[in-house]
DNA sequence: GAGCGAATTGACCGGCCAGTCAATTCGCTG
DNA sequence: CAGCGAATTGACTGGCCGGTCAATTCGCTC
């Protein structure tokens, strides 16, 4: 019975994870991590709040999970259609186009992810938010993009952190525009829209 | 005595509501609205918390006055010199240089801002939030500036609502990294680096 | 279906903090 | 400097919520 899967006590382990996770990143992305309750993240999981505590130490630990489990599925999706692509700038597009599409399809993710970059600054200096590895890695491969771009002559030469600092930022501007504003264009119109502004920008 | 300027009484309502400000500025900066409290704001301003609280009637209310006070400095900097500027590119790089100049030297103000734009999607559908006012109009003077490049044949045509939102995120993304990340450029140098990437992108 | 360990429950506890208000101090006037 | 109203204080309250754990239910085995 150890054979396939390691069933029953696994299995149901893994289902109630997955379960009172899927509760929590919907709890809070309607009210952000300090109105969030426990306590409705366990109704909204169908379970009662001990539960939710026998399978995570504390609702700053859900909350990460959450996090972490949303950013690392995105960062596999970028890192795949960006080695498909040959060129620099079809790297970036797909940089672009990639994140777009994937918070598009995952709202509530993204909501977390957005408000939880934007508390940044008010951590006291201090303390190391527990997520700086997952962020800094997205930004480490854009900045490998440029710097590969730059090298092959297809960009001009610039300071690729900030630049890439830039890109990033407004990669998520747009995805803000169309979860947070009902923004119902097409992912690939706002795609079109950055990657031309970033590669010719707007003047005559 | 009610000649030059209602002494006495007006003075000190206007010298505590002014140290209470900057108080809770700065306690805002430091924690976040959530995680300040009242208590450390009141320490703060060297006085006691029922005095804060005959000068603002709620934490929230404190908290939407010091982001007014900003963002209304802020954005009467910007105009004027917005105004003073011919064309439309001078116009736009006065947009960006006169936004981060102001932020840099007014960091604390920056983070409190920050953070409460960041938090505008988990704001609950429902509650219109109290200073979504302010940032409209942000946004407006950049669309009509757009609209004016594209009716002078100075930029290209574009979708307005769209780019102003991705130039205000890129000059709120630039500021972000003056002020989080102790990055020392000059403004000027960062300005540069915006406008060049507005204008002319970064493509060979 | 008795017995047992594991999983689940939810009432409860303790700390925190926004907001209050009776007591105190301040500062002015005559 | 007595007296009085206005300003200030800070101990206190009430509600909220993260986290706990004794009591209960579940589901499996023999």
């Amino acid at each position: 019975m150890a054979l396939l899967g390691k069933s029953k006590k696994e299995v149901l382990l893994e289902f109630r994870t997955s379960e009172i996770l899927a509760a929590a990143r919907q709890v809070f992305a309607r009210h952000g991590y300090p109105a969030a309750t426990v306590d409705e993240i366990a109704d909204t999981a169908g379970v009662a709040k001990g539960t939710v505590y026998l399978y995570f130490p504390s609702k700053r630990d859900l909350f990460l999970a959450t996090l972490r489990e949303g950013v690392e599925e995105l960062h596999s999706d970028v890192k795949r259609r960006i080695d498909q692509a040959e060129t620099v700038a079809t790297k970036i597009r797909a940089f672009v186009e990639v994140r777009l599409a994937y918070c598009d399809r995952n709202r509530d993710f993204f909501r977390i992810y957005y408000t939880e970059i934007a508390s940044l600054p008010v951590r006291s200096s201090g303390e190391r938010p527990e997520f700086q590895d997952l962020y800094d890695e997205q930004a480490r491969l854009l900045e490998s993009l440029l710097e590969l771009g730059i090298l092959r002559g297809e960009i001009r030469p610039c300071k690729v952190r900030t630049t890439a600092r830039l890109i990033y930022d407004l990669t998520r501007s747009a995805i803000a525009q169309h979860v947070l504003e009902g923004d119902r264009n097409q992912v690939a119109e706002s795609t079109n829209l950055i990657c031309d502004l970033i590669w010719r920008g707007i003047g005559c």
